[in-house]
RNA sequence: CGGGCUGUGGCGCAGUUUGGUUAGCGCGCUGCGUUCGGGACGCAGAGGUCCCCGGUUCAAAUCCGGGCAGCCCGACCA
C-alpha cells in the first residue's frame, strides 16, 4: 500500500554517492544500543533521550523530542487506522488502579508485582487503599467489562486505548525498555474461544504485521511464544519479531489470547441465546514507543536515521546551498510546487549556517529526499536531488524535480524493507542440533525444530543469553489451528 | 542483589601512581572578521564548591578514613 509501482525502481540506480561525504561527529556518551558496539551512538541526540536521575526526571523515564514524537504520531495513526478497520473503538480508562484489582489474577499478579509503582499518599494524606500506576490495564478494563457485558448481544466488545504505562525496570534502555512508555493496548471480549483466537490473530497480522512491514518497512516473523515467554495471565501469546541492524531480535508487538482467566476473576458473564450464563473469552494486544527504537535500529546507517517517507515528519528538504537571490527564488518556488503536490516540505534557506552542517543534520534526521539548490547548477537550470537511504545524488532539471521526488519517495520504503529482509535472511541459519543453535542463534536467528530444544533446552539457551523468539510452522506461517507445538520450528536469537 | 568501573566548567576527557606556583585540553557557548557546493578558520571572551564529610601536611584534585552518587555486565521485562 505504500509503494506498489516497481517500474521506477531504477531512478537512482545509476546515481552514485559523489566525492567524500563525511558523516556526523561521534556522539556524546550514552547509546541506544550499549551492547551493540557496531551500532551508531548518536541517534538519541536527534530523536530522544532517556534521562537518568540527576535530581531531575526519574531514572529510565523518557523524553521524546519533537522529531521523534512526530514519527510516533505517524506510526500511531497507521496503527490506529488498522485497529479501527478491525472493528475496535478507542476509549480511555484510569491511570490509577486500586491495588486489590492487581491481585486478582494469579499469574498476572506474579508477573507484574515486581514492576509496580504504588502510590500510597494523596491530598497530603495516607490513602486508605494504595493505588498502582497502571503497568497495563487488563484489570481496570475488565472491571468495567463486567458491568458492560450482559447479553450475547453485547459481544464482541472491542476496545482500544492509547495511553502511557509505567513499570519498574531494573535496566532501562532507551526506547526499548523505559520506566514510562506510550503504547496502545486493545482489550476484547468474545462469546467463544474460536472467535477470540481469530480476533487475536487478525490483530497480529492485519494490524501489527501490516503496519510494521508496509509502513515502518520492517519485516517481521510471526508466531507464538513458548510458555516461558508468554504474557503473565495469557493462555497464548502471539508475536511479531524483527531483526535489528546488529542481528539481535526485537519483539515488536504482541497479541494475547487470555482464555477465560480474567473473565472468571472479574465475573465477566453473558447470557447466551438459550439464556445460559457463560464467561467471555478475551484477548489483549499492544504495541509501544519501542517501535521508534526499532525503526532507528533496523534502518539506521552510519550517517543517521533512514526513514520510510510515510513516517518522516518531512519528506523533502529544499536546501539553499548558499545565499543568492536566484537560488532563494528557485528554492522557494520548488518548495511551493512540492507542497502543492501534497508533500511535507521544509525550505532550508538558513545560509548563515554552513552547507555542510545543514546537510549532515538533515541526513542525521533521516529526511528521505533533499533538493539542493545552488547557483552553479541553477544557471544550467538544474538542481541536485539526493536520495537519503542510498546517499545517492543526481542532477535534475528544474521541471523534473517533482517527478524525481515522487520516484524517490515511492521506492524508499520498499528498498529499506528489502534491505532489512535480505539482512535477516543472510543471518538466519537452519539448525538441527542444540550445538548448532548456540552458534547460529548468537550470530542471528537459528531455525530449529522445537523438539530439538524443548523446555529444558530453552533453559540452557537462557544461560547463554539466547531465547526462543517464537514458534511457527516450517513455512513461517502461524500454528493457528491449535496444533501441538511438537511439530513446529523455533526461531532462536539474542534479544534486546 | 552479585561482579567490574567512574565521579574534575554545559558535554566528553587529561591530570591522581610520585602532593608543589594561576587546574588543563577538545566540543559547545558569546563577540568580531574571513569563510561556507559535505559538520571551516583566525582572534578575543564567558564559564570550575576538582561528588561530600573528616584527617595527614607548610601545602591536597592528588595521600588516608568514612559516606554518597552514577555507569557497565547479570537476574525481571513491551
Amino acid at each position: 500500500m505504500v509503494d506498489a509501482d516497481a517500474s521506477d525502481a531504477d531512478v537512482a540506480a545509476d546515481a552514485k554517492p559523489e566525492g567524500r561525504m563525511p558523516g556526523p561527529r561521534p556522539a556524546a556518551k550514552g547509546s541506544l544500543t550499549p551492547r551493540g558496539e557496531d551500532f551508531p551512538r548518536w541517534y538519541q541526540e536527534v530523536v530522544a533521550r532517556a534521562e537518568m536521575a540527576d535530581n531531575g526526571p526519574v531514572r529510565g523515564t523518557m523524553v521524546i523530542r519533537p522529531w521523534g514524537y512526530e514519527i510516533w504520531e505517524r506510526l500511531q495513526a497507521a496503527i490506529d487506522e488498522r485497529i479501527k478497520a478491525a472493528g475496535a473503538h478507542n476509549a480511555y480508562f484510569p491511570l490509577f488502579i486500586p491495588e486489590s484489582f492487581m491481585r486478582l489474577e494469579a499469574e498476572h499478579v506474579e508477573g507484574f508485582n515486581p514492576e509496580l509503582w504504588v502510590v500510597t499518599q494523596g491530598g497530603g494524606r495516607q490513602l486508605d487503599e494504595p493505588v498502582v500506576v497502571r503497568p497495563t490495564s487488563e484489570t481496570v478494563i475488565n472491571h468495567f467489562f463486567a458491568k458492560w457485558v450482559q447479553s450475547h448481544r453485547d459481544l464482541p466488545l472491542l476496545v482500544n486505548q492509547w495511553c502511557n504505562v509505567v513499570r519498574w525496570e531494573l535496566r532501562p534502555r532507551l526506547f526499548l525498555r523505559t520506566t514510562e512508555f506510550l503504547w496502545q493496548e486493545g482489550h476484547t471480549a468474545h462469546a467463544d474461544e474460536k472467535e477470540a483466537r481469530a480476533y487475536a490473530l487478525r490483530i497480529l497480522t492485519d494490524v501489527y504485521k501490516d503496519a510494521m512491514e508496509e509502513v515502518a518497512a520492517i519485516p517481521v516473523l510471526v508466531g507464538h511464544k513458548t510458555a516461558r515467554e508468554r504474557f503473565a495471565g495469557a493462555v497464548r501469546t502471539w508475536t511479531c519479531e524483527a531483526m535489528m541492524g546488529d542481528a539481535k531480535a526485537l519483539q515488536m508487538g504482541t497479541s494475547h489470547e487470555l482464555g477465560q482467566n480474567f473473565a472468571k476473576v472479574f465475573g465477566i458473564q453473558y447470557s447466551d441465546s438459550t439464556g445460559a450464563l457463560r464467561y467471555v473469552w478475551q484477548t489483549s494486544w499492544g504495541a509501544s514507543t519501542r517501535l521508534i527504537g526499532a525503526l532507528i535500529m533496523a534502518h539506521g546507517d552510519d550517517f543517521g536515521l533512514r526513514l520510510p517517507p510515510a513516517l518522516a515528519p518531512l519528506e523533502v528538504v529544499v536546501l539553499c546551498v548558499r545565499e543568492d537571490d536566484a537560488v532563494r527564488r528557485a528554492a522557494g518556488a520548488l518548495a511551493d510546487e512540492l507542497r502543492r503536490a501534497g508533500r511535507r516540505v521544509h525550505l532550508d534557506d538558513r545560509t548563515d549556517s554552513g552547507f555542510g552542517r545543514r546537510t549532515v543534520d538533515w541526513e542525521l534526521k533521516g529526511v528521505p529526499v533533499r533538493v539542493e539548490v545552488g547557483p552553479r547548477e541553477l544557471a544550467e537550470g538544474k538542481v541536485t536531488v539526493v536520495t537519503r537511504h542510498l546517499r545517492a545524488k543526481e542532477p535534475v532539471p528544474l521541471a523534473a524535480v517533482s517527478d524525481a521526488v515522487d520516484r524517490v519517495c515511492r521506492r524508499a520504503a520498499r528498498d529499506l524493507r528489502d534491505e532489512a529482509r535480505a539482512f535477516r535472511e543472510a543471518r538466519t541459519t537452519a539448525a538441527s542440533s542444540f550445538e548448532e543453535v548456540l552458534d547460529a542463534g548468537s550470530a542471528g536467528f537459528a531455525r530449529v525444530p522445537w523438539q530439538v530444544v524443548g523446555e529444558e533446552g530453552e533453559l540452557r539457551l537462557a544461560a547463554e543469553g539466547l531465547t526462543v523468539r517464537c514458534l511457527q510452522r516450517e513455512d513461517g506461517s502461524l500454528a493457528a489451528h491449535g496444533e501441538a507445538d511438537d511439530g513446529l520450528v523455533a526461531v532462536v536469537g539474542r534479544a534486546y
